[in-house]
DNA sequence: CGCAGCCTTGACCATTATCAACGCTGGTGG
DNA sequence: CCACCAGCGTTGATAATGGTCAAGGCTGCG
């Protein structure tokens, strides 16, 4: 709620990337423009230092905002009127928050750790995107992404079980790793049992049995409560239904 | 699979709704083209028909087409390995078929009933794109539309009950029905029990079983297997999670 | 060191899936 | 024109997956 914004921290000098503190330029939709145009984005940008907890974004209220994860990690979700939750996404570094955004926000964000994003006005962002082609398709692309992701998300919500459920997302997690250079077998969870079981339509004790399941099968090894290694990842993607979607041995 | 393609039957003369046949270009991305826009894409595209059950798009398949559905009706689905199905939506005449493709398509297309499609070559759709920026941002518009339902999806799938969801798609049929300009009262389904069940989630007995609940509490009153009125729309949207989310009198 | 919050494990239960039988409906061929 | 058949839908009995409730353990911070 009480952001730390660095009005224009964000300014750039040409060849720094954007928003100076931000070091996430390679994976973000920054990665499409040219030094010019860094530099015209840095003008309508604030940057935004969130702590744990932060509320970034509200359902419901009014979509002013963008903003781009520069660090830290920070979860999406949606709420029925009695509590329940259900999370459609974890944000890390690189990526964009907003694309999925009318007049008003539909879903609310909360950093899951501390961390920082570049933050857009919708206003400008908008007039922004129209002098920036490239932009706007690079912002297309990553639209078409998500919307991918959400497809499985939705398969996985609605036909796998809750060892699948657990399986595809540690195998995820490991891809995600992969594609950010990391060797994919150790992975960091930043995030709650609760949270998890909140992305995955699952309740804490049943992702608590499954995490012991797959330990006791030696899929996985506990390194601490947030992060564990793979020890057989072609067993993790069988039981993910990647492969033979019958992982029973 | 033989799909009959009537090559240029697109052709437009300036006046016309885009691919002669196509009534839906209020409906559809084509609507924020000028005239000579429209006759540029009617230049690109084929106009094809389709009959019940023909296979539009193939999971896997190398993705060389884009449609934007002008008649009938199409469900969009991924399977597991073992066959088990998610329905990932159902288009209707103005939806655009395509938005979540890379270079293979993460998904399977099949009619739900005969109907038609504008289909468009992704390479020359892409240059399209380039020269259309107004085209682009409706298509960037459509996306983050799509990606708002796949996220109330997510929350329909991950967290509620088999009651709040069969109310959740009704409602949504007719809200549906509502935008075309229908009342919004009586709702057509041209699919199967099994298919509104792969669709929410559910096993096809589940799905007959909570309508007939509805039916007996006189939320919603059968027409034909695949029509039906509903007549207390206050307590459909109730029961849908909507309002209270608590819906047991 | 103690407390609070999170995680794990266990016992029991509920929702929904599975298995099975039967009814309806629409199309086809005698 | 009617009867049959196939496919879809409904309903019932039973079972299983995962949820709920509860107790206890771990961990990290004050």
């Amino acid at each position: 709620m009480t952001a730390k914004i660095e009005a224009l921290a964000c300014a750039v000098d040409g060849r720094l990337d954007p928003c100076g503190l931000c070091t996430a330029r390679h994976l973000s939709v920054c990665s499409v423009l040219a030094d010019d145009g860094l530099r015209r984005l840095s003008a309508i940008s604030d940057h935004q230092i969130f702590t744990t907890g932060e509320i970034l974004v509200r359902e419901g209220d009014p979509a002013t905002n963008l903003f781009n994860i520069t660090a830290g990690s920070v979860r999406v979700y949606k709420l029925l009127p009695d509590g329940r939750r259900q999370i459609v996404g974890f944000l890390f570094p690189g990526d964009f928050l907003g694309l999925a955004t009318g007049d008003r926000y539909a879903f609310s964000a909360e950093a899951l750790t501390g961390g920082s994003a570049c933050r857009f006005l919708k206003k400008t962002y908008r007039r922004m995107l129209a002098e920036q082609p490239d932009l706007e398709a690079a912002l297309l692309d990553r639209a078409s992404h998500e919307l991918q992701a959400a497809h499985n998300q939705m398969l996985l919500l609605g036909r796998k079980t809750a060892v699948e459920r657990l399986a595809s997302f540690l195998a995820d997690l490991a891809a995600r790793d992969r594609r950010a250079g990391g060797p994919g077998r150790v992975i960091q969870l930043p995030m709650t049992r609760a949270e998890i079981a909140d992305y995955l339509g699952l309740t804490t004790e049943t992702v608590s049995r499954v995490t012991s399941r797959l330990k006791t099968r030696g899929v996985i090894r506990l390194l601490s409560l947030h992060s564990l290694s793979i020890e057989k990842p072609a067993e993790l993607s069988e039981l993910a239904g990647l492969d033979a979607g019958d992982g029973d041995a």
